[in-house]
DNA sequence: AATGAAGCCAACCGCCCAAGG
DNA sequence: CCCTTGGGCGGTTGGCTTCAT
């Protein structure tokens, strides 16, 4: 007995979303909030899985990503990370504000993964080259001895800092490729500078999001941004964030449904003064 | 200008896990 | 417990764009 599919295939979607699509999902969301992802397509009368409206509102439409490549700090903290939690994209992304976690993994396979091969690094194991591919050779070598792998949560040095690591991995020997990608960056926790204080910083707050959540409830912050119009932005939607609105130069914010947003007139006339929507069309 | 190669990234797929009945 | 369901995750794909010839 096979496993349901997430959604029925049949007149279901694929493909690019289009701006129309992209609208309805938007207004949906805005109006009811994220609900049962399942039932987001019937109700806000797309011919798409709930799954394809989850990524693409996660992934695209969300409020408060950035666009646009990584800074280099933001580059630096992802490959400290990855060296801490491996192909972990997600737990990566919780750490960088507006940052997906498929935008930091597509852009760790065209853009770090070549600079630090470049540089010499073995992308997967952080160590110079040479050594990754003596590592390397000396576990082939041991192939014939009985190969203990040791969990990350067992490791005693960087990984007892994180309770995300000790969580993260609780049998020792099974062979699924996950796994084998966590095993891979053990190398990584042994040779890694538990002395960083940003990153223990980072690391010790576990899932603690850097990111203000309350975008889940954008009306809520909506007002916050009118409240804030006057000073600066609130730290979720600064300026930055709000740039994604302004890529958006097919549509006004009128074509996005966001007046709904606005409690008066008053309030949209604000939002608009602030980002020059007014001008946008 | 034409064409093929390489790069890039949005989107999909399939597996896993937690929650609830 | 077992089963079903929904959501999340990481890996992969496919198509568009840019670059090189």
């Amino acid at each position: 007995m096979g496993r349901q599919p997430c959604c029925d295939k049949l007149g279901v979607k694929k493909g690019p979303w289009t701006a129309e699509e992209d609208k309805k999902l938007i207004n949906f969301i805005l109006t009811n909030g994220q609900c049962c992802w399942r039932a987001v397509p019937k109700l806000a009368g797309l011919r798409r899985c709930g799954k394809s409206c989850r990524l693409r509102w996660t992934n695209y439409l969300r409020p408060d990503l950035k666009r646009g490549l990584l800074s280099e700090a933001e580059e630096k903290l992802v490959i400290d990370l990855h060296a801490r939690l491996g192909n972990r994209w997600s737990k990566i992304a919780a750490r960088l504000p507006g940052r997906t976690d498929n935008e930091i993994k597509n852009h760790w396979n065209t853009h770090i993964k070549k600079k630090l091969l470049k540089m010499g690094i073995d992308p997967v194991t952080h160590e110079p080259l040479n050594k990754a591919e003596n590592l390397a050779d000396q576990n082939k070598n041991n192939d014939h001895q009985l190969v203990v792998v040791v969990p990350e949560s067992t490791s005693v040095t960087a990984a007892a800092t994180s309770s995300e690591l000790e969580n993260s991995s609780t049998s020792s020997s099974s062979a699924s490729s996950s796994e084998n990608s966590c095993n891979e960056s053990k190398l990584v926790l042994d040779t890694f500078n538990e002395n960083d204080p940003l990153l223990n910083n980072l690391l010790e707050s576990d899932d603690t999001p850097l990111i203000d959540s309350s975008w889940e409830l954008p009306i809520k912050s909506f007002d916050n941004i009118i409240n804030n119009s006057n000073n600066h932005m609130t730290s979720s939607w600064d300026d930055e964030s709000f740039n994604w609105l302004l890529d958006c130069q097919d549509f006004g914010i009128h074509d996005f449904g966001f007046d709904n947003c606005f409690n008066s007139d008053v309030e949209l006339e604000v939002f608009n003064t602030k980002y020059d929507m007014g001008n946008k069309k």
